[in-house]
DNA sequence: GCTTGAACCTCACGCCGGGGGAGGTCGTAG
DNA sequence: CTACGACCTCCCCCGGCGTGAGGTTCAAGC
C-alpha cells in the first residue's frame, strides 16, 4: 500500500485511521487494519471503491449482500472475458491477413480497418449478428464461392455496361436476379433482409471510393455498374 | 460518434477537421473521414489514442509497426484474459465457500477475505506460487486430512499447556516435531522453506488474533499455544 | 541536548477518454 | 421572421490514485 491511497480511502470516506496523533499523524487501529484487509481483498478482485463502502457499511452482518455483489461481479467479469476473446479473434484475424498478403497492396491492412468501422457504422448489431450467422452456416469455402462467384457477376455486368446493353435488357434484368440471390446468402429473407439490404445499399453509395479501393477493379467503373443494377432493378 | 469525442481528438492533436467554415464550424474532408474510421477501429481493439497517433503518424505506409502493435495488443489481451481468469476462480472459490457453511458464522467470509489480504502481504509471489504446487500435489482431501491432523495436534497442545507440561518435555518437543512435519506438507524444503516458514511465523506473530479468529479455538488460548511451541522448539 | 535523515502532514495538479452543461452563434425550414 | 437544432468555446467532472511542493515530527546516533 502506499500512503497516497490511504489517504485517498480517507478522503472518500471508506477507510479513516479512528486514532490521530497529537502531531496528528494516523493512527489506525486493529479494526481499521482489518478494515483495510477487506478493502485490499475485494479491490483485488475488481469491485469499485464505492462497491466495496457499500458492503463493508450497509450490510456487516449480511452475507447475502456480499453474496450478491461477488455473483454480479462474476457476471462482469465473464461479460468482459468474451469482449476479450471477440477482439483476440479479431486482431488474430487482421494478424493472418497481413502476413498473408505481402503481395502489391501494403495498405491492405488499413483499409480493412476503415472497412470495419464503415462496417459498424452502417450495420446495427443485430444485422451485423445475422449476417455472421449466415456467414458461418456458409462455412469458409462457401464464403470464398460466394467471393468467386460475386466476381463472375461483375465481370459479367462489366461487360454488360461497357458493351452498350440497355438496362432494360432481360441479361441485365437476369444478372440483377443473380446478383440479388447472391446478396441473399448474405442478407436474411424477408423484412429484415429488406433492411439489411438497404443497409449494404445506403453503405455503398455512402462508401463507394472507401469500398471500391479494396476490390480489384477500378472504382468510377464499379460505380457505374451499381447505378446499371439499380436501374435494371426498378425496371425488372 | 459523439461531438466531445471529437473535439477530444482535436484537442490531442490525432484528428483535426482540416477545413473550417466561415463560422468556425469543423469541416472533416474525405481524407479526415479515412482517418476517423482507422481511429474508430483501433480504438475498437482497445488500443490507446497514443498508440493510434503513433502508429497512423509514424508510419502511414508501414505495415511492419502496425504488426508489431498489434502482436503487442494480442500479448496484453491474453495477459489480461489470465488475470480475469483468475479473479473468477477466486470469486467463485468465494461463493462455494459462502454456500457450504451456512453454518453459525456469517462473518467467515470477510474473516476468508482478510486472510487474503494478509496472506498476499505476508507472502511473496514466488512462494505462494509454491504453496500452491504443494497444495495441488496433496490433493483436495490430502488437505482436509491435514486439516483434521492439524486440529488434532492443536487439540493435544492445548491440553499439555493446560496441565501445566513444561515447553522442555519430551512429549512438547515430540509435538513441535510433528507439528513442523505436518507443515512441511505445505512448505518446500531447504533454505527456501525455511523463509517460508519463517514468514508464517511472522505472519502468524502479526495476526495471531485475525488468524485465531477464524480458528474454531478461542485466540488466547492459540497464542498461548503458539509461544508454547516456540519454545519448546528453542529447547529441542 | 542536538543533529540528521526518514517518515509523515496538507494542498494541489496530473493522467485517460471523454461526459455534460453554460452561454453564445450559425444554418435552415416553414 | 421566427423557431429549433446543430455547432462553437470554455470549463468542471468521473476513478483511483501518482507525484510533487513546502512544512512538521519522529527515532536514532553523537
Amino acid at each position: 500500500m502506499t500512503v497516497r491511497a490511504l489517504h485517498h480511502y480517507d478522503e472518500i470516506g471508506l477507510l479513516s485511521a479512528s486514532e490521530r496523533t497529537p502531531a496528528g499523524h494516523r493512527r489506525y487501529t486493529e479494526r481499521d487494519l482489518r478494515r483495510l484487509y477487506r478493502v485490499r481483498a475485494l479491490r483485488a478482485l475488481g469491485l469499485s471503491l464505492e462497491e466495496i463502502a457499500g458492503v463493508l457499511d450497509g450490510a456487516a452482518d449480511d452475507p447475502e449482500s456480499m453474496r450478491e455483489l461477488l455473483t454480479a461481479q462474476l457476471r462482469r467479469l465473464d461479460e468482459h472475458a468474451e469482449l476479450i476473446g471477440m477482439l483476440r479473434r479479431r486482431i488474430r484475424g487482421l494478424l493472418r491477413q497481413a502476413g498473408d498478403s505481402s503481395g502489391p497492396d501494403p495498405d491492405r491492412l488499413m483499409t480493412t480497418l476503415e472497412l470495419m468501422s464503415v462496417f459498424e457504422t452502417y450495420f446495427t448489431e443485430e444485422q451485423r449478428e445475422r449476417l455472421a450467422e449466415r456467414r458461418n452456416a456458409l462455412g469458409g469455402e462457401g464464403v470464398e464461392a460466394a467471393k468467386h462467384e460475386w466476381a463472375g457477376l461483375v465481370e459479367e455486368g462489366l461487360r454488360l455496361v461497357e458493351s452498350g446493353v440497355p438496362a432494360e435488357d432481360e441479361r441485365a434484368r437476369d444478372l440483377v436476379r443473380r446478383w440479388d440471390a447472391l446478396a441473399g446468402g448474405f442478407h436474411p429473407d424477408g423484412a429484415d433482409g429488406e433492411r439489411t439490404r438497404a443497409a449494404a445499399r445506403r453503405m455503398w453509395q455512402d462508401n463507394s471510393a472507401e469500398i471500391g479501393g479494396s476490390l480489384p477493379w477500378p472504382v468510377e467503373r464499379m460505380a457505374g455498374l451499381v447505378a446499371y443494377l439499380e436501374q435494371a432493378r426498378q425496371a425488372g
